[in-house]
DNA sequence: TATTAGCACTCGAAAGGCGAGAGTGCCAGC
DNA sequence: GCTGGCACTCTCGCCTTTCGAGTGCTAATA
């Protein structure tokens, strides 16, 4: 059957309303909330349809209507408009995200702290799996036991390490093995870094002491890192504000979830285009922790071709509509200023720019 | 008046029992106890010069007793007596602190998660304070738009920035500046970095376009970085397993002031030398958020002399015995394998000692 | 035929009452 | 000074009752 135009105002009512009341939503609310001409006794027939067809049901015999997943899938599908962000708001936003941003190289926890503190929800932030090589290899000789090793990626951030050996090297095989690492490194993908390929460096630099692989090591566990999509979660505590999750219980089950970090997509669920948003609700999440849960994630651009993933996790009574609209203008934010093109800035201090190995993370 | 020695064993099993139960202790719970001879009624009125001295409260006229913060304190102090961590408990540890720790390069993050994991508290590890400087500073030309800076901290840590400009310099400007900012920048501290030293340098190095400026800024944000105490909390979900945390609005309101990251110790409570355990209980905090908590601190040897600190956040009726014990071996393993001395392994991979930028940290 | 008003009914949540039990303080006897 | 006994107190859990929101149904109405 199909649902008649009555019937989606009447659920998008009982979604709007259970919403923000978080309480089961009667026939006379919805009758004296005013957008529909009809009395209660309409409401109620329409309701007892409305349940018979999944999209709503009720706790227990005399109690209102809570929509279902289904019923929320049709709200978040047809039914949402779209929620107009006000003035101070995206000011608010824009303040924010200036203040976290200003260094021009938000780490993926100051992204997911920041759609968490602008939601109130929990949020988790992921990279996509990319496809980073190393561009440019560079070995400094400090002194005989000593050297850094410099790995400039092709998405334009550099990588060190200080490397103290327990016996001594000469400066000229530090240099052979710059060179020679420069030629065969740069460019590759984290797979073609064979041992075959390491063994002969390491022959052709006349390398007796094993320095080759270390070197190599390093370079496969830089590329790893800057391929493999990392995930962050902060704000897991905003959960407690949420009235289903009063229980400590389910609460606890929940963060701990989240903490661990290992959330995974459903098939299909990852948005496509930067800008686009994405609701999984309840059921539809792959974890068995997330089935009654919702969560609504957006895509943005994190400049180096990488796309970047930010999350809110809630109840699945969340506001879908204030929270999609705060984080698509969350994400185009992000895309603007983290896309190389984008933020002009004033002054010769903010017109570099300067990718690298973030001062201001916590170690 | 002084405490006897049956009055102090009483109050010790009090305390313990509280710890265990989480439920006020009574005269016949530790009568049967069987740690003391003597009846019931005896213990009765012990107890009660125990309220009388402040050490013990009721909740209410017909309840057992529960330790006041000065109790805890006395407890302590005095009786409680360091646990042994069994056999099995510290194969466990050394066991995950290994897992963690392999790289040899514990981020601050770590610390705190392993804190937390092991005694199933919130944990929150801090750094201190100490006096990094510029080591060597390097420039390295990569074409015209393009330098890597390269900073070795005195701590051994090496830190690169890729700077991409929007003109064009020529080589001979960057060897200039590498070579002078590597005589003018390394050895002094973060306050020493003045407008007049840069503006010097500019002068010196012919640089019309404000680069020393910008290349001074990062060795500021490194230093000031490197130098400022960072804290990083984890398991703040782990608070919901005590039942003092039932209540989630209590139960948020700690969680939050946690993540927020701004936990300052009251005077005098830092451990001084690496090892040392303190206890800070209750209203002894000086948060108003912790003021029915206790912390658990533990100072370890992160190596290049400076300290780090753990603490576990818990209610003042934690298992202090138990979380001391854990809390101290794992600053003891922690000094262990971070202090550049320790930790012989085998082969030439681990061989050498590698310090830098953490290719695992997430961004 | 669709809508409305009226009404009896249902069921959960909140409020009140009650007894059980744990624990106390006190007192008299050892 | 310690102990057993005893009356007293207070909370907790359980049960019952009440209250009210909300329903489904039916008959009247446009």
């Amino acid at each position: 059957m199909a649902i008649s135009e009555r019937k989606k105002r009447i659920l998008a009512a009982v979604v709007e309303e259970y919403i923000r009341t978080a309480e089961p939503v009667g026939s006379k609310a919805i009758a004296q909330s005013g957008c529909l001409s009809c009395s209660s006794a309409t409401i109620r027939s329409e309701l007892a349809e409305l349940v018979a067809m999944g999209y709503l049901e009720q706790p227990h015999t005399s109690a209102g209507r809570v929509p279902t997943p289904m019923g929320y899938r049709i709200y978040v599908n047809e039914l949402m408009q779209r929620q107009k962000l006000s003035l101070e708001e995206t000011e608010e936003m824009n303040r924010r995200m200036n203040l976290k941003l200003q260094e021009l190289d938000a780490t993926i926890s100051d992204v997911s702290r920041l759609a968490s503190q602008l939601t109130d929800y929990p949020a988790l932030a992921l990279t996509a799996r990319s496809a980073v090589t190393i561009r440019r290899f560079d070995l400094i000789y400090v002194d005989a036991n000593t050297f850094i090793m410099v790995l400039t990626l092709s998405s334009s951030v550099a990588k060190s390490k200080l490397v103290q050996l327990p016996v001594s090297v000469d400066q000229t095989l530090v240099q052979r093995l710059s060179s020679l690492f420069n030629a065969g490194f740069t460019g590759i993908t984290e797979e073609q870094v064979t041992p075959l390929l390491i063994k002969s460096t390491e022959r052709a630099a006349d390398d007796t002491m094993g320095l080759s692989s270390v070197i190599a090591a390093f370079v496969i566990e830089t590329l790893t890192e800057a391929n493999s999509p990392a995930a962050f979660v902060s704000g897991e505590n905003r959960l407690l504000n949420q009235p289903e999750f009063r229980d400590p219980d389910k609460a606890h089950r929940l963060m701990s979830y989240l903490s661990g970090g290992g959330y995974v997509l459903p098939p299909g669920a990852e948005p496509q285009e930067s800008g686009e948003i994405r609701v999984v609700i309840g059921p539809e999440n792959a974890a068995e922790e997330l089935k009654d849960s919702s969560v609504i994630l957006a895509s943005y651009d994190a400049g180096d071709n990488t796309r970047g993933l930010i999350g809110v996790v809630g109840p699945t009574r969340m506001d879908y509509s204030a929270v999609a609209a705060k984080l698509s203008f969350l994400a185009a934010g992000l895309s603007r200023r983290l896309s190389s093109g984008g933020a002009p800035p004033e002054g010769m201090h903010n017109k570099l720019i300067i990718k690298g190995d973030d001062p201001n993370e916590h170690r």
